[in-house]
DNA sequence: ACAAACTATATCAGACTGATATATAATTTA
DNA sequence: TAAATTATATATCAGTCTGATATAGTTTGT
């Protein structure tokens, strides 16, 4: 097999926490590691059919409405998931279009390059306001941030916040060398 | 169309530069994008095919080498490259999967979790390593650090001092918080 | 002389993306 | 109240990217 399927392990992770539809778990990912982690309904769809028939999940539908399936993890998902957890982090290929233009700059005018480059910085700039509203947030509610396992939902986040400032940081440096 | 082929633009890049096989073309991907754009046969031969067909690039035979083909760009390719390179950075979807496996790290022991972020701590660092390794040579040579277009292959490699340089800062300050 | 490493191209299954289609329920607004 | 909009829910598809593998000739080192 050439690629391991990640979306398996992002599904059992969400679903080791709750239990809920297709659509739940999309929400879930969109509103808690959507930064750090994309899923989508082309691969949760199937995804989740793969792992009913091999038993990691269980489905059950819905009283109230037909159309729901309501799916939980089982024993021997959970048993899975801890495996995969226990695993050493594998290598992932990068791919930055942005390093890829920067690197090819010399083809088009240095003032379009230094321009590609506060674009970016602005967007970097807002996601680390982003970012920083809801660690601020975070760090309000007690009753969240005062649970041992915060400390899992707070680290990805402090990941945002320094890397985000790097490539600000990097951003302005790079500009002023261009202009220098 | 769902995803732009990036891989047109990463080989018209290189070919921008100069001109050669396909084999040529992953050698120079390695040897110098390779830290944040990754390349592989199974998509560059059918990309070059393609970019020939629409007359991007031209295809000659080398005459050592019958098998050898030698790729060349065209006024045409040319242009087109130019043209992507002036458009905006798309937004590029994160997958992490260090920090999918830290945020559902309450499912394992908190010190299989540390362990896991010492482990990629040391990879960073190593990395590191070489990329400041990769710095003083560039410096030192001064007739190739002084062109002006320098600045368009010292900026990456900045970008991944500074982003290492911050991994490595997260990495601290999760384990500190982990072990506090 | 032989093994190992390098050069060169090609193919494939499987993973992932983003767009789109469909249809119902709930909520908002004119 | 009716119309419009948004949310819920599932499904499909073409196109892109990855990593492994196959094949085979050339060069280099011992």
């Amino acid at each position: 097999m050439a690629i391991k399927n990640k979306t398996r392990y992002a599904i059992l992770g969400v679903l080791s926490l709750m239990s809920g539809s297709g659509y739940d778990i999309k929400k879930f990912c969109d509103k808690t590691i959507a930064h750090f982690w994309n899923e989508n309904f082309g691969h949760i769809y199937p995804v989740l059919a793969q792992l009913e028939e091999e038993g990691l999940i269980s489905k059950a539908a819905s009283s109230k409405d037909e159309r729901r399936k309501e799916y939980s993890i089982t024993a021997k998902g959970r048993e899975e998931f801890c495996k995969w957890m226990m695993e050493p982090i594998e290598f992932q290929p990068a791919r930055s279009e942005l390093l890829l233009k920067v690197s090819f700059g010399s083809n088009i005018p240095k003032e379009r390059v230094i321009e590609m480059i506060k674009l970016v910085k602005q967007r970097y700039e807002s996601r680390l306001e982003e970012y920083r509203a809801m660690e601020e947030s975070f760090l309000k509610n007690k009753k969240e941030s005062e649970k041992p396992e915060s400390v899992y939902w707070i680290a990805p986040l402090r990941y945002g916040i320094i890397a985000t400032e790097a490539a600000i940081k990097w951003c302005e440096e790079t500009i002023s060398r261009l202009n220098g």
